[in-house]
DNA sequence: TACGTTATGGACGATCGATTCCATAACTGA
DNA sequence: TCAGTTATGGAATCGATCGTCCATAACGTA
């Protein structure tokens, strides 16, 4: 029987994903993330294979992980409080954004904006995030139509597009550099302008 | 006298910035800038410096360029076609990510990832450009509060922050990978849900 | 026309970084 | 305890890339 590993799988993905955060994909040698994980070279491909594969395991386990912060916030619950789930999840995501003191900004846009264009798996890995981001909002913007908190006249399917649009665009231009306070209030006022149901 | 520079300086920062568009920062080499331009190396980093000043000579274009945009759908006119010129706007950037089938997206957008977190020259750079957006859209909405087109008692700098939002994250989601229709419905129903004058 | 100055562009040097290689270590089952 | 297998980690390789250097060219001026 073959000798074991000795590292955690988990932890050095980890400790990847951080390099691969804070200085995009380019921009990170493999010696950092040899260094930053303790492993050896030998082990880091041994383990990953290359360059490549490792972020694709970075960036397909993060695109997990904010669908499934998406869906802690919004998946189930009674209609009475769907709006209530829908505010927490955009002001969430943009207290997210407004403590990001670092200015990292998310590593699916990062990944994204570098890589999108010329890397077929993270497209579409991207695209199917952003996808499941909508369904969970349309969802979540129908059960608030049925309960009267959203005007039922309004398209659930551009709602939540609209909705998204305005989460990804504050990690935008939070990264741009527009301050804190002024992300906190395009999440209000993205809620507010929100249809009312016709009184 | 010196002998005259044989190339025109507007011409090769066109190419550069492609070249810049194209790859990113760091993809991009100054080879594949020297062979885009057919300048030598010589030549250009005796023209330019080195590749972190010629890209923030191209990056500041750009950002020169997209507040030029704006200015140009925004800036002046009458008060009652105040909405008009924001919609035209904001159609405008929605059909550039639409249209966007090379995926390209902004040059603003990918530099800000790529390289705000580590260049304080690219973060300054583009926080002014979502300043100067900022006020141009806030003057804009303030004028069509004038002309009773939106309703007055909403705050035109968070409604202009919203709309920048929108129009960022329209880039956003597009690189991520929602469809062209998707994108263009999304800038009709952000002007929808703007608060119209109470009747 | 001769000179001083700057432009040109391609060769060159030095570094850097991804990946491979290898000698050694650790572990298990027989 | 021995053999077989995989893990380890650092040295070595190999290609790529930034920036420099230099011989030459072009231009204006005296």
């Amino acid at each position: 029987m073959p000798r074991p590993r000795a590292f955690d799988e988990r932890q050095v993905l980890e400790r990847a994903r951080e390099q691969f955060w804070a200085t995009g994909y380019a921009g990170t040698r493999m010696d950092d993330i040899a260094q930053a994980t303790g492993l050896g070279k030998g082990s880091l491909y041994g383990a990953f294979g290359d360059k490549g594969k490792l972020f694709h395991r970075v960036f397909g386990d993060w695109c997990t992980a904010v669908v499934e912060v998406a869906e802690g916030q919004l998946a189930g619950g009674p209609d009475a409080e769907a709006l209530t789930r829908l505010s927490g999840y955009v002001h969430l995501m943009a207290e997210n954004t407004a403590s990001d003191t670092e200015r990292r900004g998310c590593l699916l846009a990062k990944g994204a904006a570098e890589l999108a264009q010329h890397d077929p798996t993270v497209a579409g890995r991207s695209a199917e995030t952003m996808t499941a981001l909508l369904t969970l909002l349309r969802t979540e913007i129908s059960a608030a139509q049925r309960h009267g908190d959203i005007d039922s006249a309004a398209d659930p399917e551009r709602l939540a597009a609209l909705l998204l649009t305005v989460v990804r665009g504050i990690e935008a231009v939070g990264k741009a550099g527009l301050d804190p306070e002024t992300l906190r209030n395009i999440a209000d006022t993205a809620l507010a302008v929100l249809p009312v149901r016709e009184a």
